[in-house]
DNA sequence: TAAAAATACTCCATAGGTATTTTAT
DNA sequence: ATAAAATACCTATGGAGTATTTTTA
């Protein structure tokens, strides 16, 4: 009647390994154990989930389709058990620079007793934090992956350059792409070890690199020795409110309206 | 560690009834099992989820938290079932007058083996067979609530008029709303036990009404008592195609990309 | 006193464990 | 011979039932 998500997680657990012993052991739990629950799932959903042959365990076509739809099932209800125990508080996630003190100020005040919480997220863990429950609604740059998620677009803002202040370019007005080809630029992905925004303006300061910034980011890690300049010609960055999407609650409804307006 | 959905569902019923013995009635089970089942979960949750005073049973703010949750998992998890079930094929809905017939038959050449099922859908039900396992991907007429869907808008149509060829309108190149002011409109939510396209145009021939469709809606189901003439100042209907948004099968994201591009 | 929920108890299905067997390379 | 999965068998947890008690309007 009931799917059981133990077996689930299980089945999720063998799909990956390929191999019943080690996902047993991944999974803390004896070999047989984990055979006949499979095997016991395999009956209840009345399905062949694997092909159990001498040169290895591969998955069915049926039981691709359940992993499919089995991990965001499983990742659903953690995130529904992380929003239970922190039931009374509504938590906001944001990307550094962004100004989201009106807003939360209002939610607040238009309910009282909520305890709002706020959480700096990064490139990395913006989305995260919305599907795992760790936050109700969540203020990110775009692009991000919208599978699952509810948007609503709120602004734009300019990207700036962001150099030395003894770079040439630092005096400009604005510059163009073109103005920076051939310097180093430093991206999140393109140089390993960066990890965060402080750690991309120590390389730029260090090695006299350039990175680009939205301005509100730029703005708010400001460094003496570091100046920024507009780029005319890169499309504007875009921040957008997302939430889960198949979630309806009040509060998120109301942070919704009150975030379009602020 | 994992969340019971048979509790779950106990605490949805007890949520809905707020009355542990008729909800016990209703899941077919004793009263005292609800009870401790009950307790069992918060329990687990490590939550109160409801007051039980003596004037009543009503819901927690914790208890208000985990329904806004429980109701779209438990329908996430049984379209699970729904889909396993019918691994194998993949199933398109459809919304009366749209031709998938092309999209679909790429798809199956695409994939040899598969088997594709369509679905026709209606208004009520077009996104709702999508939510619960339905239908892989379904093509809908916006506007559609959004709520945990991915939409990729396809192609837009104008809206035509519908009336007896009778009617003073029939023989006009087009209308436009004002020039229908007056007359009897045959809407889906207003008129009461109008459940298809059928029975609208039904009683517009009878009743010598008018009702509003999208041109290729008028065109499918075209009679040779009725006309249709374009209204020139109502927004086009837009069609698109719909999925779960969690989902992510290389079938789905195969289909939509076929779907954008015939 | 009546209605609603909780408690006491019994029974049984099933998850988990260890030891062992089957099967195919 | 070896590795991987399945089977056999045992224990204990926990779900479901009935009968009963507690609680409060």
């Amino acid at each position: 009647m009931d799917l059981d998500l133990r077996k689930l997680r299980y089945f999720v657990a063998v799909a990956e390994h390929l191999n019943f012993g080690r996902a047993a052991e991944a999974l803390h739990i004896a070999q047989p154990v984990l055979s006949r629950q499979i095997r016991a799932l395999e009956a209840e959903l009345k399905v062949q989930l694997f092909d159990r042959s001498s040169k290895g365990t591969v998955l069915t076509p049926s039981g691709e389709q359940l992993l499919a739809d089995a991990r965001p099932l499983l990742a659903q209800a953690s995130a529904l058990l992380r929003r239970v125990g922190a039931a009374g508080t509504f938590s906001v996630g944001f990307m550094p620079g962004l100004i989201i003190t009106p807003a939360v100020r209002l939610l607040a005040s238009r309910h009282p007793g909520l305890r709002v919480d706020v959480v700096r997220t990064t490139w990395t863990d913006q989305v995260d934090v919305i599907h795992d429950g760790r936050v109700d609604v969540g203020y990110v740059r775009l692009p991000v992956p919208v599978d699952g998620l509810g948007i609503a677009p709120l602004s734009t803002e300019p990207c700036v350059a962001v150099l030395p202040a003894t770079h040439r370019l630092a005096g400009k007005e604005s510059v163009r792409q073109a103005d920076l080809a051939g310097e180093r630029i430093v991206h999140h992905d393109s140089t390993p070890g960066i990890r965060s925004v402080e750690e991309k303006l120590e390389h730029v300061a260090l090695h006299g690199g350039v990175t680009i910034l939205p301005l509100s980011t730029a703005v708010f890690y400001s460094r003496e020795d570091l100046v920024h300049v507009p780029v005319e010609d890169i499309a504007p960055n875009e921040v957008a409110l997302a939430w889960a999407a198949h979630r309806h609650t009040p509060l998120i409804d109301d942070f919704i309206s009150i975030a379009r307006q602020v």
